[in-house]
DNA sequence: GCGACAG
DNA sequence: ATCTTGTCGC
């Protein structure tokens, strides 16, 4: 597992943060379908916090996108490097993040984050944030529609209702699970909206979340649990 | 102005 | 996100 430090240049103020996705975001690229549902293969990454001890842990998982299998899977440590803050969630789990990202030792695929990409207040969330650094192809699922408006998805698996920021469709509410309470559905960088639906329908067979997020969730909390119990913490 | 608000 | 017991079900 690899430590992280925060960026020298990392944003320290909401206005420098806000700053940041303002000029970042022209570097979305919208117009790209993506990586075919059900080939290659697919990461997911996730985050625990310690707030106690300012640490976080991050974990990235990658899956055969065809069988769900585990191919391989890496964690990063390093100082929490941003309050929580609705609509500058990325400035809390980048760095981590990117740092278990590059400890992987083969192409992520499509990445597929616990959060928003698109559907955000700037239009710029955790997965347009770490698309645009990676260049890698990156969807957004989370797990509550924010401040989102949506009708309810029919009740069979794979039905879909938009989500809107006003009149502006940002993504879709995807039921995973009949009757089960839809996932919210976003583009990050570099896939189609019916793409990222598509990925995150396979990969939720079973279980209302994606399985790349499970396995990145419950592998970040041991990666978290392990630090914080060891002496020596990561905190210079 | 007040509250709500991804994780 | 995180704090938390028991409980229902495969």
């Amino acid at each position: 597992m690899t430590t992280v430090r925060i960026p020298a240049d990392w944003p320290a103020t909401e206005a420098e943060a806000r700053a940041v996705q303002d000029e970042l975001r022209g570097r979305v690229i919208l117009d790209e379908p993506g990586p075919p549902p059900g080939t290659g293969c697919v990461t997911g990454v996730d985050v625990a916090y310690d707030d106690e001890r300012g640490v976080v842990a991050a974990a990235a998982v990658v899956l055969d996108a065809a069988t769900l299998a585990v191919v391989a899977e890496a964690t990063a440590v390093g100082a929490v490097s941003f309050l929580y803050v609705p609509g500058l969630l990325a400035f809390r789990e980048i760095p981590t993040v990117l740092a278990a990202l590059e400890a992987l030792h083969r192409a992520p695929g499509v990445v597929v984050c616990d959060g928003y990409g698109l559907a955000h207040p700037r239009r710029f969330g955790l997965a347009s944030h770490l698309g645009v650094l990676t260049g890698l192809p990156t969807i957004g699922v989370a797990k509550n529609p924010f401040t989102f408006a949506h009708a309810e998805p029919d009740t069979p698996r794979g039905s879909t209702a938009p989500l809107f920021a006003g009149a502006d469709e940002v993504g879709r509410a995807l039921r995973t699970q009949a009757g089960v309470k839809p996932v919210f559905v976003s583009v990050g960088h570099r896939v189609s909206l019916d793409n990222a639906c598509a990925h995150t329908l396979a990969l939720a067979p079973k279980y209302r979340i994606p399985e790349s997020t499970r396995r990145a969730d419950a592998l970040c909390r041991v990666a978290l649990r392990e630090t914080v119990a060891r002496p020596g913490p990561p905190t210079p």
